[in-house]
RNA sequence: GCUCGGGUGGCGGAACUGGUAGACGCGCAGGACUUAAAAUCCUGUUUACAGUAAUGUAAGUACGGGUUCGAUUCCCGUCCCGAGCACCA
């Protein structure tokens, strides 16, 4: 920016220059090659990017600065350090972009992957570009077809607690049926070996699909009619497709799925083995949904016809006073009675064209009269069957008994349709409100109303109610999850084809020969029927024994498993070698948004712990320790946005104050996972800093160090910075750091201070955060070989040992004055000279002391 | 509504297991160097009151209580902001 006569001197600090010729020789080098050694490992990742067509603004780097700044320290402490970057090049967002600019998704893909690329490298990150991975490589998706092939091959032992392979599971219907399979399975159908082996081959492949891990699934799916696909649960905000802002409505569909509900409870239970934050292991819990309770049957009266419910709540069972139905509730119209017939089948109606944002928007509670009663088994009493819509099909058994005395949406439903509300739980204190204003939903309260339950209180009735359903024979404890089985079927051309051949009974037939070829179109456009554009390239789609599977996979499938093949990258023969995988293992740091925190983050996961159970891994957490940094607003504190016109982008940044400012003041802003505006001030202010840190180690436009004895108090603050910033490293909290180098610099300044010893140590351990102008200097102090494969320099506590303390003397915990003793002054010495202090004589005025209280290098407090 | 975070100067933010609140940087004010500008350096900067000044006194970490010799830190209640979930029985 400034080009006055003295810049373009080699002496001053040109890092225009000076980044351009270490990136350049970094590359040339392979500084940062990582290969299998005898030395420790340390793999620390960032969430590969998709390559969008707008480049990065300067709160994409954010991440990656603070993995760059670990993988270099972790380096300079003796560690094999894996730091590899790559692109989540298929999926939704590559292709939108390539629909709306009119290019293949092939082209604009690499044309994006390129861009991405120079300003990655702007920035001097120590990435292996040797390792990197796109997912929209034949030789890459290959094996998440072939990972496919796993999931479809397998199904889930309950009673190994693990997957198995699907032959031991026909091997046993073919000896004993599937009565004695304990498998995690939607099959309700119960079969012998002699009807295993007469089922025709369409038959027993239902029965199979029922298992398997990658099963085809007819659900109702989250249909966008704009984007011309099937989407999944968290790619839905509020009723509209998140990318687009789409009207997503509900819709029944074949589609293939991989049973991630068999994982549930291993997904919670893994939780607690991570080094996460709280608040994104929070949201996974809520995402698994697990809660306790109990399924119980109830009969339908004059009929033969039972519903079964699940409840959290079978404490309260003496308060259910009607029954509901989700709309599509299998068998409704059996249930409900000729005359209601007629409306019912209206509402089911309406509520199935009803879109999710109409449902959402609903305040009123709607439904109708089935006509049909149930017994409450527990009082005997007949209680209405009802249909509505605030019942939701998909979660337990899309019935539920109604309690409306206490839960909220049943009091609701109760008081629209006047139904009996029957209180059977008071709290512990006092006696219950009559008539109730509203639902008692508490789970602290005391059973009444309530025969053999009457008393206990709600957690003790809970246990005793299911022993009495138990006993009854109609139903028994139960748990339930919220997780939904993960759709994996897009209808859309950008995605990994699936390895799948419907033969002529239309029974799906894996492909062996991996990779099935993506076919390069000229139309890849949605066809807007629901089908894949790939379902209109014909001589594709038909081949000598079958018809292909159309739909390709979701964009997550090819992000769900990268980390691995990091590994070993250029594997033909298999994903990654065995012997890659366990040198270089779990990931030790993962830094990325939290916004994969249902998507991305539950699925790499569950892939891990399948191919733990399958023996390909020896550990089953993908991620040990996972970081969300914040995001970076613009100057106006809104989101960095073309919209608002505030975006910053890095290429700039670099351009005017060179790379190594831009990492340390990003660094500077804050916390790392706190959200922080961009200042541009502030960015001038680590310009400065490392201006003087240049001028540091020049006089006069000359080098200028001596190779004397340090003194102790360079000693002292070097040692400080040395046992401060490593501290912080570890424990990411950069912008600490970076304040404690311009402490160093401010106060090696004042010194003077030009001993080498001192200054090459300084350079090492800024290093990490600015890796070009440290390296340059470390150049030119005569080092030959790079500051970044150096050694972090040792701390010594002796160095920053001190020999007396200046105590604040408080008087009634209000600091007066400072005294300076001896660190090893003895407790009575400090108290008889504070109290012989003018200042604190003062404050006592005349009166004794109560107290003196004296902690040792902290504090004295003088207490009247 | 529920769950999880969080509220500290004009601003971004520091403060180890309770021990000198406001590090570091920005901004602002004043000064030095310079013909001038840039760059650089120095001084001051939580608020209020008193004093020409050095300085002193009081208040102060969203608000109200509590525990403690001592609370930004721990506990209870209230308010506000952010994120996630949202008819999950």
């Amino acid at each position: 920016m400034y080009f006055c006569s003295d810049m373009s001197d080699s002496n001053s600090y040109n890092f225009q220059e000076i980044e351009q010729k270490w990136q350049n020789k970094w590359r040339e080098n392979s500084l940062y090659r990582a290969e299998i050694s005898y030395k420790p490992k340390y793999y620390a990742l960032d969430m590969f990017p998709y390559p969008s067509g707008s480049g990065l603004h300067v709160g994409h780097p954010l991440g990656y600065i603070a993995s760059d700044i670990v993988s270099r320290f972790k380096r300079l402490n003796g560690f094999n350090v894996l730091h590899p970057m790559g692109y989540d090049a298929f999926g939704l967002p590559a292709e939108q972009y390539a629909i709306q600019t009119g290019q293949h998704p092939a082209v604009t893909t690499e044309a994006n992957i390129k861009r991405f690329r120079e300003q990655l490298d702007k920035m001097g990150f120590c990435y292996d570009w040797e390792r990197q991975v796109k997912t929209c490589d034949a030789n890459y998706y290959k094996w998440t077809q072939w990972f496919f092939s796993l999931f479809f091959t397998h199904w889930y032992n309950k009673s190994a607690g693990k997957a198995e392979n699907i032959s031991l599971l026909v091997n046993k219907f073919e000896k004993e049926g599937n009565s004695s399979v304990n498998g995690h399975t939607t099959c309700t159908e119960i079969f012998t070996a002699n009807e295993w082996s007469a089922f025709p081959a369409v038959e027993k492949e239902r029965m199979l699909n029922q298992y398997r891990l990658a099963f085809i699934d007819e659900t109702t799916v989250n249909w966008c009619a704009e984007l011309g696909t099937v989407l999944a649960n968290e790619e839905v905000v509020n009723g509209v497709s998140e990318r687009g802002g789409y009207p997503v409505v509900r819709k029944k569909m074949k589609q293939w799925s991989l049973r991630i509900t068999a994982y549930a409870d291993r997904l919670l239970e893994g939780l607690n083995q991570i080094n996460w934050s709280d608040s994104l292991k929070e949201i996974q819990r809520n995402w698994i949904g697990r809660s306790e309770g109990a399924e119980i049957e109830f009969q339908i009266e004059n009929s033969d016809k039972k519903i079964k419910v699940f409840t959290t709540r079978p404490d309260t069972l003496f308060g259910a006073t009607y029954m509901v139905l989700a709309p599509e509730w299998d068998g409704i119209l059996e249930i409900c009675s000729n005359e209601q017939k007629g409306s019912v089948e209206e509402y089911i109606n309406k509520a199935k064209n009803r879109s999710e944002i109409e449902r959402m928007a609903d305040t009123q509670k709607t439904g109708v009269f089935l006509g049909a009663y149930a017994v409450n088994p527990f009082t005997n009493k007949p209680i209405p069957v009802w249909a509505s819509d605030y019942v939701l099909a998909g979660y337990g058994t899309g019935a539920i008994m109604a309690v409306p005395a206490h839960d909220d949406r049943d009091f609701e439903f109760a008081q629209a349709f006047n139904l009996e509300i029957i209180p059977v739980i008071k709290p512990k204190d006092k006696e219950i409100e009559s008539p109730l204003q509203e639902a008692f939903s508490a789970k602290d309260g005391i059973c009444f109303n309530s025969g053999f339950l009457d008393g206990l209180d709600v957690s003790e009735a809970i246990k005793r109610a299911i022993e009495e359903v138990e006993n009854k024979g109609i139903g028994n404890r139960k748990i339930n999850y919220k997780l939904r089985e993960a759709g994996f079927g897009r209808q859309r051309y950008w995605g990994e084809p699936f390895p799948i051949i419907f033969d002529d009974n239309g029974i799906p037939q894996l492909i062996k020969n991996l990779p099935v070829e993506l076919p390069n179109v000229r139309s890849y456009k949605p066809t807007g029927t629901g089908e894949s554009p790939l379902a209109a390239v014909t001589e594709w789609v038909n081949h000598e024994s079958g018809t292909r599977e159309t739909d390709t996979m979701p964009g997550w499938a090819g992000s769900s498993w990268y980390f691995l093949r990091y590994a070993d990258p250029n594997n033909t023969n298999e994903f990654a070698s065995k012997e890659s995988l366990e040198y270089w293992n779990q990931v030790d740091l993962y830094v990325g948004g939290s916004e994969h925190a249902t998507g991305h983050l539950l699925y790499s996961r569950f892939w891990t712990k399948f191919l733990y159970d399958l023996g390909y891994l020896n550990w089953d957490e993908p991620f040990k320790r996972l970081v969300n940094q914040g995001m970076i607003m613009g100057e106006d504190g809104q989101k960095m946005s073309k919209r608002w016109g505030n975006v910053v982008n890095p290429d700039d940044v670099c351009e005017q104050y060179g790379a190594d400012t831009l990492r340390l003041y990003e660094m500077f802003l804050g916390p790392l996972t706190d959200s922080k505006p961009w200042n541009t001030h502030g960015i001038e202010g680590v310009s400065r800093f490392l201006g003087k840190f240049w001028r540091l180690f020049y006089k006069d436009q000359e080098l200028n160090l001596s190779n004397s004895e340090a003194s102790p108090e360079a000693r002292k603050i070097l040692h400080k910075t040395i046992k401060k910033v490593s501290e912080d490293i570890e424990n990411m909290s950069f912008n600490t750091s970076v304040s404690a180098f311009m402490v160093c610099v401010n106060e090696l300044s004042t010194l003077k201070c030009n001993n080498k010893e001192i200054l090459e140590s300084v350079l090492v351990i800024m290093a990490p955060f600015a890796p070009h102008i440290t390296e340059e200097l470390w150049e030119r102090l005569g080092n030959t070989n790079s500051i970044h494969i150096a050694d972090w320099p040792k701390y010594n506590e002796e160095y920053i040992r001190e020999n007396s303390f200046s105590y604040p003397i408080s008087v009634n915990g209000k600091t007066r004055t400072q005294i300076e003793f001896p660190v090893d002054a003895i407790k009575a010495d400090i108290e008889k000279a504070v109290l012989e202090n003018e200042i604190v004589k003062k404050w006592l005025d005349g009166k004794a002391p109560k107290k003196v209280i004296v902690v040792p290098n902290r504090i004295v407090n003088v207490v009247v």
